[in-house]
DNA sequence: CGGATTCTCCCCGTCGCGGGGGATCCGCGG
DNA sequence: CCGCGGATCCCCCGCGACGGGGAGAATCCG
């Protein structure tokens, strides 16, 4: 059986694109396009994608919005959003919404189709460009004035722990506050990163360079 | 209060040197030296350190023995394990036995005594060489006839899977084996890396260069 | 033929993690 | 003044992770 996908994005030429480029794939299969984000819901319930591939910044229901109405229904597709820029201000927005993963619209085929099957297994799609963006500024200790890390420093703090193996009470007894307190910083660092639980955290930590491998 | 701790070591010499390095420190403490295994459950009982320094090669009751006893009374203390070589092959028989860290007796002394301040907060201390070692030949393809890894083929494509960040049932899913088989190469992982929890075996991973950022 | 190793699966229990709420306090800026 | 973001703390709840057992089957080797 094949995944299904379901295309959103008001551009015309980028969905025969995407659909050129994933109907190529034998174990992949386009089940239905909108242009906007209010078809979405419809076509879901109709069509039952495995994959939603969606672009962020669309007229009306925009990308954030459809997704977060997306997953709040039982049994929701994965949402892969779908943006121009990887420095986009709404990717953000999109990972709260509860979006999978990302792509970027001038990624390879090979990457998109692999994308697809990526969060189709249900595994989260890092993606070492968002993120970078996301943790930015921080990674090098550039604390210049820019504040492009969506991560405050207490959360950048928090990470940087978890990435050195400590668990919340560990954490908490380091900063010296509550474990409640640190869940919530906890809880922060994976939304924001996109991701499930601290290992992946861990993870996106490491491939963004956020914390460098001693060796 | 400083951190107390109990110098294992038959070579006198070793035990003078690491002495002064921790007497030197006004947060840390000798409360006692001896040089055979035998003599540290009693020596433990009375003065009750937070750490024992443990040599592992020694006459009579090595410090893998000595290790197992101690942590198998109640409130053990931690124990960092003292070697000569990072590739001795008592390393991996000290981890299952309940060592909290390693060290390498030619370590500077900033090293030594942050590595006793560590394992003193109750942290486990990562020893990249270590770790290296166990997880080695692996690294970089070599399947070499040379079996240097303790890590059996199975367990090592555990690992890499947990470090792409998959759950347990997700690495079910992906090897086609149950959960439970997963849970107990997991489990072997963890023992074998001398880790805590599977955030911390990513970590070992990454520092080890068994997995290596993609950048 | 043992014995060792590895891989496989299972039961049990505990506990930390993560998600869902909500709440208070602060400082900054409109 | 009030809104907002940040940091702090609290509750409940479900689930997965982990430890510690045991146990069967296949393989290889002395």
């Amino acid at each position: 059986m094949s995944i299904e996908v379901l295309i959103v994005d008001d551009d015309e030429l980028v969905r025969i694109g995407l659909r050129a480029i994933i109907d190529a794939q034998p174990d992949l299969r386009v089940v239905g396009e909108a242009a906007d984000g209010i078809e979405v819901p419809s076509l879901v319930a109709r069509h039952r994608p495995q994959v939603v591939l969606m672009d962020v910044r669309m007229p009306g229901i925009d990308g954030i919005q459809a997704t977060r109405r997306l997953l709040a229904a039982a049994d929701p597709p994965r949402v892969l959003v779908v943006t121009t820029f990887a420095n986009d201000e709404y990717v953000y927005d999109a990972l709260r919404a509860g979006a999978t993963g990302f792509l970027l619209k001038r990624a390879r085929p090979a990457e998109v189709v692999e994308a697809v099957r990526v969060v189709a297994r249900g595994e989260s799609l890092l993606f070492p460009a968002a993120i970078r963006r996301l943790v930015g500024a921080y990674g090098r200790q550039g604390v210049d004035g820019l504040r492009a890390a969506r991560l405050t420093e207490r959360e950048a703090e928090v990470l940087r722990l978890m990435a050195a193996g400590l668990s919340n009470p560990e954490i908490a007894a380091r900063l010296v506050v509550g474990v409640e307190t640190v869940k919530t910083h906890v809880g922060n660092v994976l939304a924001k990163l996109g991701v499930r639980d601290r290992t992946q955290a861990v993870i996106a930590a490491y491939e963004s360079g956020f914390v460098v491998p001693a060796g």
